[in-house]
DNA sequence: AATTTTAGGTAAATCGTTTTACCTAATAAA
DNA sequence: TTTATTAGGTAAAACGATTTACCTAAAATT
């Protein structure tokens, strides 16, 4: 037997208007007498208002919807604990979606949130490409009425707050550390071509190689999904080809990378130098420590959910993107050659 | 402008029970002709259900909600993914809520669920002890009007469905792994004392160590907090006195002990052999591939959302609780001595 | 012809709140 | 005394659905 507002009235003999404005200390009419009884009973009543109702007529849930690839990547996991950390103390609960990167689940996902009528939307695309889905997609993002932000990977041509890092740039300060180290040898293994995220890595380890004029064979670019599983594969097909060293697009590719040097005994760095990408957990945990590019997730994460919350409670939309600078954390799987 | 079932009933020159009746598509009385324009105007208005209003009304959400320490953490993350892959094919939404190990937050977290009107929660309790709070999350739990289940940890003395792994078996595997591998000296780093998982490996431990008539020593048992600086820390403490394994009651704790290792030159399993607990992913990943023991989540997982959706659709509960076997994923970090 | 059945449908209550426009009695001002 | 103000409060509409009890005209039965 929840109790609801018309108990209290019922019992402190007032309406339930007054028990509303009372409870919601709107700057009202109420006598202090009663206002007092109705807080009093309303507490030894346990009275807990229904949010649903609640819902229903502000028109607001102080609900986040979070949609990402897959909670059990510990890099997505990551946001979604700094994401659940700012939101719960703004009041605000997160409620999430897996699309395991099929855009199809991204979309249902979008339509079930909208019809639970969220506040606002805080989306990280998924990997699969489909054009028709995808353009439905970015249309019930347009016509939707609540505010979204894309957050790591957006989608190109949607004029939406994006938050993201400079990935061209990572790439880069990855590659470089690779030259700057005495490397010219130096494959890259990306994340899926089709996602702007890989394209930019790859763009900037391109823009390092040029930058000192070491020109790259066709095969030193391999593609992967981001996956340890794909690190090891593209592990194993460059591993008798004389690279000192190797560019991974993320972290989990780099274990992958790892696996095959553990497995062909080629020590890291002393036969083979390993820059990776993310700066997860467990980059610091691996032996050798992993050098790796750092997002600023906690930052981003921490912008996005106050970025975001603002649009819903204020409406205004304070600029139209940020992006971030990644940095080098230089550990112990790479060495001068 | 969001459309309604009014927009609808006006298009169609009928009343909104119709509409309403088509669209959840009861065995009713409207003619076929009716029937086919309110879904085909419906289906071109792009007509959504406010889940608001609907469950105000049916009073259900299918919303479940999970409360959990800490969803950065790999083994919550897992957790995380399994519950919302199986809810979302049963067409339930998940909702999540840090505790941070803190029981306040775990409280909060019930009751705005229970406002929320969540149709069932699932709950990992926090690891913090307090007296007070913890009366007070029971007793919310027992007046609430929807069915909880318990995962991984429980609260004693409530009797609610709890789904857990066999944790007393778990601890004795491990130890006894490294007992047949003629280890004696086998240090023990537990997690928090005051959680009865905890205290079952730890209970597995010593009935090992019984069994083979080892007696310990009080030093060799250590007191962490399941994250990977207090397997680091306690590893510190213990990593000269002689001994040649190391139970870490989670792999977490384990790459803690993984990392003292690195920096002391101590070689693994050569000098010392390490048995984890959970088998998170990492722990095929690193070197040497960590010896841990493997819970059965993903099936923990699945029974926990079909009994619970279950539960909450059929209001029957088929049995007060499951215990799952652990099993032992023999790799590379153990040894014969 | 009178009655019953049925097909096809609607009106209205309900869920638990918020909120606005109004009400009344007492006091203050004229 | 009459009017205006104010303190303290309430009635009722609204939010967007579901659902039950009823309605009506046509067809079927007697």
């Amino acid at each position: 037997m929840t109790i609801t507002i018309k108990d209290i009235a019922r019992e402190c003999g007032v309406s339930i208007s007054a028990v509303s404005l009372v409870l919601n200390n709107r700057p009202n009419r109420i006598s202090k007498k009663t206002c007092e009884l109705i807080i009093e009973t309303a507490r030894t009543l346990n009275y807990r208002p229904n949010q649903i109702a609640v819902s229903l007529v502000t028109r607001k849930t102080k609900i986040i919807g979070l949609i990402l690839p897959d909670i059990s990547n510990v890099f997505f996991a990551e946001i979604g604990r700094y994401v659940e950390e700012e939101a719960s103390q703004a009041g605000y609960t997160v409620i999430y979606g897996n699309t395991q990167d099929k855009i199809a689940s991204e979309f249902d996902y979008i339509q079930s949130f909208l019809s639970k009528g969220l506040s606002g939307i805080i989306l990280i695309r998924s990997a699969e490409q489909n054009e028709v889905i995808e353009d439905q997609v970015k249309s019930a993002i347009q016509q939707a009425e609540i505010p979204f932000i894309f957050v790591d990977r957006s989608y190109t041509s949607i004029n939406i707050k994006n938050l993201s890092v400079d990935q061209i740039n990572g790439g880069y300060i990855a590659t470089r550390h690779l030259l700057d180290n005495g490397h010219t040898k130096i494959a890259c293994i990306c994340g899926p071509l089709h996602l702007q995220v890989s394209l930019d890595r790859l763009a900037g380890y391109r823009m390092a190689m040029d930058e000192a004029h070491v020109s790259i064979e066709p095969d030193w670019i391999i593609e992967g999904n981001f996956r340890v599983e794909s690190g090891l594969a593209a592990a194993e097909k460059i591993i008798n080809k004389s690279f000192t060293a190797i560019f991974a697009s993320n972290d989990l590719m780099a274990m992958g990378v790892y696996q095959a040097c553990f497995k062909h005994r080629i020590s890291i760095p002393e036969q083979l130098s390993i820059v990776g990408f993310d700066n997860i957990i467990f980059s610091s945990i691996v032996s050798p420590a992993l050098t790796t590019i750092e997002q600023p997730m906690k930052q981003v994460c921490h912008d996005a959910c106050t970025c975001l919350i603002n649009y819903i409670e204020t409406g205004k939309l304070d600029s139209t993107g940020i992006i971030y600078q990644p940095k080098l954390i230089q550990r112990d799987s790479t060495r001068k050659i």
